[in-house]
RNA sequence: CGCGGAGUGGAGCAGCAUGGUAGCUCGUCGGGCUCAUAACCCGAAGGUCGUUGGUUCAAAUCCAGCCUCCGCAACCA
């Protein structure tokens, strides 16, 4: 047991970018590091725990601008439900930061004002395709056929002023962050990020955009708007007051003792973050802890697969605790993990259901058929009684392990081995068999005794993990908040011993799993049907002219060759009737080049040549493209050159 | 030869830095029990530990090659 006296404790999630509604990934990032958070304050912690959102960016000025609002507004929207769902889901932050928040808006302000004085951010210039229209900088991988993504216009070669941040003097400390402390959780990360980036040589970061106004202005610069680095990031400092004077607990919290973020936003946090740091001459926090994505029967999280797991429904269906269990027992640091309506099921059925609710279930139901509801005090220990008991004391170290090294799932595991051992405990000691010798009731006051205690310490454990469900089964068990306290969970025996328990509803329902995926099955292909259909209407009308300004011409393939450096790409070489081209396509996961060879296709052959993996390519071949597969379209039979209209 | 990770009974994972009975959860089958949410407890079946070779008395574990999958990076024209 690890009892502390007042010491900080500083958590943070990441703050989450609120284009759209948040999905169960967001609710497994920010769920872990509540019951973290509230494992903590058990341990007498005086913890603070950070969330928020990220609400800068050309991305929300564009949303806002379709529906017609201010950014502003639209992010006060979408906020509300953010913060709806932390509240459905029991989650217990102390603090929330929006980076529109004045007082984060001023320190951002000073942060980039000090990086500058200090020479670590310059002003340079950002070179790269530009629309006009748009106004918007893209990059070469951005580009859509070469032209605009967003309206599909050409664009040029532009350059624009920028700041940059100059990251270059850090690499030796940040390569010396990752492989030589345990910053980085866990660590075979590491390798990763310091061949990727820091070997090849740190590069300049810009910091700064004119391309878009929705955004902290460069306070010596109104021009600029500060870039999503600086903004987003220092969300962890500002939030404790840092160069502002909304709060004062700076110094009392930082550094940070764990940020938890996913794999996808890990390299900013991983170089980015401790970069800006060392510049501002600010300690570095202590911990990285990187988990992996919540992927969906196997692929990854995406809208347009329509496969984005709604929390709310969810949660309504089985409880915020169910779903708050499930995913943390279920998600390993650092491995992604495979979500399924199934598994989930499973999982609340057999653990919560059939394992925890029903000792709790068959113990209440005994004190009150055998006793009355009333414990007498006398007591006669037997055997097993050991054994029950050293593994239920000793239960709180190995968790406290496991907390600390943010393995919430192997926490989880750990209690449930005590469960397991509470549920045989009842068929060592038959006590339906001792409640028929009117000599052995003191024995099998005992026993009962014995399981309302173990329930006592694996139910005040979970508590950090299930916090509405747990006073539920306080309130059944008959225990009190002096005797669920944490430091309570290394003794045996706290429980009164006259004990009087009151038996209440199921608190976990055994859940019928055909029935239930069935029934989300429905819901889902609703949601994929809704998805569908707002991406349909997402594209305006065009005429025919817009049309015809599309060249289209069948093309038969001469021959095919993989591209070495590619993984997703096939070179092509067409007759188009006039004469060969080269084109690249990426198909290479679904065909062979002795599949293409000899046929027909679609090609179109007025697009911009591009250069795709060292591959000049002219043009583009057509095919379908279901986001799962993709099939190209074939014309056998028809001449090289014919006109497509 | 861009960088890294992984391949273990039907599914999901542990074990591998310190070689020596292959372990856990779920599922399946058989049995027990009746306090309980048809829940609980016990037992069994099921694995050439991706593949080939090497080191060794002995390899899932060490070494080399190969195959497959997955991330990152790079391009899905």
């Amino acid at each position: 047991m690890k009892k502390v006296n007042g010491e900080k404790y500083y958590i943070t999630t990441p703050i989450y970018y609120p284009s759209g509604n948040p999905h169960i990934g967001h609710c497994y990032t920010t769920t872990a590091c509540d019951s973290i958070a509230r494992y903590r304050r058990m341990q007498g912690y005086d913890v603070m725990f950070l969330t928020g959102t990220d609400e800068h960016g050309l991305k929300i000025e564009q949303k806002a601008a379709e529906i017609g609002i201010t950014p502003k507004q639209y992010v006060d929207n979408i906020v509300e439900i953010f913060k709806s769902l932390w509240n459905f889901m029991n989650i217990s932050y102390d603090r929330y930061i929006r980076t529109t928040d004045d007082y984060h808006i001023e320190s951002v302000q000073k942060i980039f004002k000090t990086l500058y004085d200090k020479k670590y951010i310059y002003k340079g210039e950002y070179k790269g395709k530009y629309c006009t229209p748009c106004e918007s900088f893209w990059t070469e991988s951005q580009l859509k056929d070469g032209k605009c993504p967003e309206c599909g216009r050409d664009v040029t070669e532009a350059k624009e002023e920028a700041y940059f941040f100059k990251m270059s003097p850090f690499a030796d400390r940040i390569e010396k962050l990752l492989t030589e402390t345990d910053y980085l959780q866990p660590k075979t990360r590491a390798v990763e990020l310091v061949n990727n980036f820091i070997k090849p040589g740190l590069e300049d970061l810009c910091v700064s955009r004119t391309s878009f106004k929705w955004g902290i202005p460069v306070s010596f610069d109104p021009d600029h708007v500060v870039y999503v680095w600086i903004d987003a990031l220092s969300n962890y400092i500002t939030a404790l007051g840092y160069d502002n004077g909304k709060y004062q607990d700076y110094d009392k919290f930082w550094p940070a003792d764990v940020h938890m973020v996913a794999k996808d936003i890990m390299r900013f946090h991983a170089i980015i973050w401790p970069a800006m740091l060392m510049a501002l001459e600010l300690p570095i926090p202590k911990h990285l802890a990187v988990h992996g994505w919540i992927t969906f029967n196997g692929q990854k999280m995406s809208k347009s697969l329509g496969n984005v797991v709604d929390p709310f429904i969810l949660g309504k269906r089985y409880g915020a605790d169910a779903i708050r269990y499930h995913i943390m027992r279920e998600m390993a640091l650092g491995a992604d993990s495979s979500f399924s309506n199934e598994i989930m099921i499973n999982r609340i059925n057999s653990d919560l259901a059939n394992g925890l609710g029903n000792l709790v279930s068959r113990t209440v139901a005994m004190v009150e058929k055998y006793f009355g509801g009333t414990l007498p005090e006398e007591r006669e220990s037997g055997e097993f009684d050991d054994d029950l008991i050293a593994q239920a004391i000793s239960l709180t170290d190995k968790v406290d392990e496991y907390i600390d090294k943010t393995q919430l799932n192997n926490a989880l595991a750990e209690i449930f081995k005590v469960v397991s051992r509470a549920n045989k405990y009842i068929d060592e000691t038959t006590p339906w068999i001792l409640a028929k010798d009117e000599s052995k009731k003191i024995r099998l006051a005992t026993v009962l005794y014995n399981l309302l205690d173990t329930i006592r310490i694996v139910s005040t454990l979970l508590s950090a993990f299930m916090p509405s469900t747990m006073p539920k089964i306080w309130e059944q068990t008959g225990i009190g908040s002096e005797e669920t306290k944490y430091e309570k969970t290394s003794e045996f025996g706290v429980t009164p011993k006259n004990v009087t328990v009151h038996k209440g509803d199921i608190i976990f329902p055994r859940i019928d799993v055909d029935k239930e995926i069935e029934a989300l099955n429905e819901i889902i292909g609703n949601a994929k049907k809704e998805s569908a259909e707002e991406e349909n209407s997402g594209l305006a009308l065009i005429g025919i002219d817009d049309f015809m300004k599309v060249e289209l011409k069948v093309a038969k393939i001469i021959s095919c060759e993989p591209i070495k450096k590619a993984k997703k790409l096939l070179k092509l070489t067409l007759d188009d009737g006039s004469g060969e081209r080269t084109v690249a396509s990426g198909i290479a996961k679904f065909y062979t080049p002795e599949d293409l060879i000899g046929k027909s296709v679609i090609l179109v052959s007025n697009l911009k040549p591009a250069v795709l993996c060292g591959v000049e390519s002219n043009g583009m071949i057509l095919a379908a493209d279901d986001g799962d597969k993709i099939k190209v379209i074939f014309v056998d039979g028809i001449a090289p050159g014919s006109k497509i209209r």
